[in-house]
RNA sequence: GCCCCCAUCGUCUAGCGGCCUAGGACACCACCCUUUCAAGGUGGCAGCACGGGUUCGAAUCCCGUUGGGGGUGCCA
């Protein structure tokens, strides 16, 4: 033959992981819940064969939310089979494109996800199997070099022909050079049913599919090819993925069928499942370039990954029942492809946001506490939003103190970002609202005499607490004619710098008597 | 242009021939609760794209139309 061995399964030889894991690796895995619904078995030779599904990104951008749906319902398949596997597989041919710091982004997102996975592997790694494979093919007369540019291909095509290359090349035995690629000989006639799992099948004449190419001219191997020869190599049995691959799939099973017999060497066949599309309001897929699309963001913003893995989830699949807000277990246990809506979904934040916040009330009020560290606690945290610091220093910090204030904060916030804002007039002097503080203080007769009487009647309390406060305040405000609503108003303004917050009388008893004396004279001063 | 996919409230979806007077969630509106803002509670608004079939019966099956989308790279 071509001195060409396929590798068997990728596993202990070449596949070490790349690079020392900076992360703890994430998640715990093993025990398939009990009463999983199985994926259609896949027999080979008699035998049922374990899922082995992957995730391949190329390193082009930011880690996109889409990618992460896809990731998360690759990592539940292989989840649901107690020998299942899950690959992670950097697709990083095309050096043009590729940046070593967005490989970097696919594995944090993947830990930060939680979604544990074999590898990660790098395509290039494999690119000796890749040559190889085009050694196989070129042998077995599949492949043929080319020399036509874009160009010429695009000026050849005639108004309403086939798309694609016109095979002029196919017959012309043309050697390899510095000038010619190699191109895939495709069948003329007859169909192909490609079998989807969320669709079912596809069938594709093969008069549309056009040769096309596997090899630049520099020689090395394309997405096309070095994506079978990979999934081979790794005995993928189900190529989970975005309806965007969908038009790829004929082609590479094309591929697959044409290295299983040149090499000797057969591998079944995997089957698709092409997930629908994730869009933005125009109903366009979602673009790294006008949309939000960055995982990273949310991750910034203070979303749950909890609560964004249930979100992903909801994407083009609903769980059993009314309840949409659901365990991953049980997501794990219901889930199955053939559920799966077939229609493009709305990538909605603001739903997104909403779960979000129903998330964080679930927390326990030290959970609670303890997710608004990179938000609140300017000492040293393990991560940190990308450009944020708390706006005080260690030295007005009291972890104690926020450990009372975040159970008022927890019911009040859907992202974490929203916290710092909520509570910094306990750490620094209020930073006023200028418009808030005219309102009701300068420009309202009735503010500086709420202010000072406050003064007067919480210097006689007997208790500092919020139920003493509360009587207190609505005494003075009744001596006045004001309601309760009314009178707490300048309160707030002069002790907190807003007119909005967390509730009163419980944020003043934790700032204690001195501290709500000295800001509500202050506030008279500058009255 | 050509190939392919898709079509239930504004959005995400349930529905897989009679349980549908179409269910839930987000958003929105109203009311209640209330020291602000939230949260919570109650109620409301709102949908089967259209046209043909098939059937005793269609949101559900078939065909067509229209409308959206994806692909059409020596990118992945």
């Amino acid at each position: 033959m071509h001195g060409h061995r396929p590798r068997g399964l990728r596993g202990a030889r070449r596949r070490l992981p790349v690079r020392p894991r900076r992360e703890p690796r994430p998640g715990v895995r093993r025990a398939a819940p009990p009463g999983r619904r199985q994926l259609p078995q896949r027999r080979h030779l008699g035998r049922v064969v374990p899922v082995r599904v992957r995730l391949a990104p190329s390193p082009t951008g930011y880690f996109h939310v889409g990618t992460a749906r896809t990731a998360l319902f690759n990592w539940i398949l292989a989840r649901q089979d107690p020998e299942g596997v899950f690959i992670l597989r950097v697709e990083d041919t095309d050096p043009e494109r590729n940046r070593e710091e967005w490989v970097q982004a696919i594995y944090a997102a993947m830990a930060w996800l939680g979604l544990d996975y074999t590898g990660p592997f790098r395509q290039s790694e494999n690119a000796p199997a890749h040559a190889a494979a085009l050694e196989a093919l070129r042998a077995a007369g599949d492949l043929y070099y080319c020399d036509c540019t874009p160009a010429e291909v695009e000026a050849r095509r005639g108004e309403g022909a086939t798309p694609g290359y016109d095979g002029f090349c196919r017959d012309r035995g043309l050697e390899r050079s510095a000038t010619t690629a190699l191109r895939f000989r495709t069948p003329d006639e007859g169909t192909l049913n490609v079998p989807d799992l969320v669709r079912g099948e596809v069938a594709f004449a093969l008069s549309s599919i056009d040769d096309f190419v596997v090899a630049r001219r520099s020689g090395e191997a394309l997405y096309a090819l070095a994506n079978v020869v990979d999934d081979r190599d790794d005995r993928i049995t189900h190529v989970v993925r975005g309806e965007e691959h969908l038009a790829n799939a004929p082609k590479q099973m094309l591929l697959w069928s044409a290295l299983n017999a040149a090499t000797g060497i057969e591998v079944p066949l995997p089957v698709f499942a092409h997930l629908p599309l994730l869009v933005n309001e125009q109903r366009k897929k979602l673009s790294k370039r006008r949309d939000p699309v960055a995982l990273e963001l949310y991750r910034d913003q203070g979303y749950l990954v909890a609560a964004v893995l249930n979100y992903l989830a909801l994407l083009g699949w609903s769980p059993r029942g009314d309840e949409e807000i659901v365990a991953m277990d049980e997501i794990v246990r219901q889930f199955r492809l053939e559920d799966v809506a077939h229609s493009p979904a709305f990538f909605d934040v603001r739903k997104l946001t909403a779960l979000n916040g129903d998330y964080i009330r679930r927390l326990s009020p030290e959970a609670f506490a303890e997710a608004c560290r990179p938000w609140v606690d300017p000492g040293d945290v393990a991560w940190r939003p990308t450009g944020y610091r708390p706006a005080w220093g260690l030295e007005r910090y009291d972890e104690g103190l926020f450990a009372r204030v975040a159970p008022l904060v927890q019911e009040r916030v859907a992202r974490l970002d929203e916290v710092p804002a909520m509570v910094d007039f306990f750490f620094i002097d209020p930073a006023y609202d200028e418009a808030a503080f005219d309102k009701v203080i300068r420009h309202d007769p009735e503010g500086p005499a709420v202010l000072s009487a406050a003064v007067d009647a919480y210097a006689g309390l007997e208790a500092f607490a919020p139920a003493a406060l509360h009587a207190a305040t609505l005494a003075l405000g009744e001596a006045r004619g004001l309601s309760l609503r009314k009178a707490q108003a300048p309160i707030r303004c002069a002790v907190t710098g807003r007119l909005v917050g967390p509730p009163l009388f419980e944020s003043l008893a934790i700032l204690g008597r001195a501290e709500t004396l000295a800001r509500l004279a202050a506030a008279l001063a500058r009255a």
